[in-house]
DNA sequence: CGTCTAATTAGATACCCATCGAATGAGGTT
DNA sequence: AACCTCATTCGATGGGTATCTAATTAGACG
């Protein structure tokens, strides 16, 4: 499920993060060399340094030309300007995140929280956790119906048995309102925030 | 012996080579993000996350402000901005090489082949290992002075047992000249070259 | 001053990957 | 065809580090 680019550029990075891979891009920037020599000057055997150059020639940061049997690596300045230009940008960045979203979160804190028979096995500490899982929990009210606290305290009863702190809990995360004895669900559009800004 | 920008530079690839990290950075990018937040987020737990975090505001990349126990984590957009301004020039890659030179190459190939005792091990069957004995070998006679085929002879005994072969390498890789039976060391400006250049 | 939450530190484990020696492949020369 | 040189592939080993759990620190609140 990676986005191509991303595994990309990770893979760029992954490339460079190595002391001798760094050395060989920097002895072929110079110029044209054989395995031999590089092996020889950055202190490795030939095997290690193939390996090396093999990768860094599958991202396209080095090119080869073969002369009989020996293979001359040279470094392949272009690819090195668009990673750079990749890396300049602060949308590009943020964009390595795609994969990881608010919906897998609170999906991850609902499957630790809720069992399979849809119990709340207990009620989150922490305060993100407990905003989780009551969003999860007031949408199974319908939106627009009103509901009486008995209403109310048999549906969260199914769920746990502590329908008292959560019916306060949903006042308290203005997921409801409540009104002489009658409930009902707030637009999500008031409280879904409370999840993505930090200083509330 | 590292030039610091060098490792500089090599701690900012090892810290974005690895997926949770440039998944950190992305997230921080976004927005400000807590330690639990990105944890959920991610996928992993919150010690985990907090290593990150700090190697990634070591290298400077991430700002940290505290509210309450709370510890948010942004994006240092410039950083990256440098970064990528370093990677983008060949120079500098060139620059990554400098602790590799040819030098050192010629040092290890000779302490392969010589003895403390400075007696030449074995004549190196390839060809570029060869060269650089030589070339050591050859600077071990005066430049400018004429030699008889027995004083180049008994010089060559003193480091190896098949002096024939090394008077006929040194005449073949131009190092020596020979004359009616007279040898003498040509400049070594016309062999240098050899050990760099690769289609020569 | 005890308790609760968030974050970091410490210590242990496990996995990834750089490196090496040995074997294999490819190209050239005699 | 036998041999030599250079390079790559293969399989095994070791070191680095990402990750976890458990313990500790720091801050806030009653």
């Amino acid at each position: 499920m990676d986005t191509p680019a991303q595994s990309k550029l990770l893979q760029f990075f992954k490339a460079l993060a190595h002391e001798s891979r760094l050395k060989l891009l920097g002895l072929v920037a110079q110029r044209e060399h054989s395995v031999q020599e590089l092996a020889a000057l950055v202190g490795l055997k030939e095997p290690t340094v193939s390996h090396h150059l093999t990768m860094l020639k599958k991202l396209g940061l080095v090119s080869q030309r073969q002369d009989a049997n020996t293979h001359w690596y040279a470094l392949e300045p272009e690819a090195i300007a668009n990673l750079a230009k990749q890396v300049l940008s602060r949308e590009q960045i943020a964009g390595l995140a795609s994969e990881a979203d608010p919906a897998d979160w609170q999906a991850k804190v609902l499957e630790t929280f809720i069992a399979a028979d849809g119990a709340l096995k207990s009620i989150p500490a922490s305060r993100k956790k407990r905003w989780a899982v009551l969003a999860w929990l007031v949408r199974q009210f319908e939106d627009g119906r009103r509901y009486t606290e008995a209403e109310i305290n048999t549906r969260l009863l199914e769920r746990h048995w502590d329908s008292a702190t959560l019916r306060r809990e949903f006042i308290g995360y203005k997921m409801m309102a409540r009104e002489a004895g009658v409930y009902w669900r707030l637009p999500e559009a008031d409280w879904v925030s409370e999840a993505a800004t930090p200083a509330g």
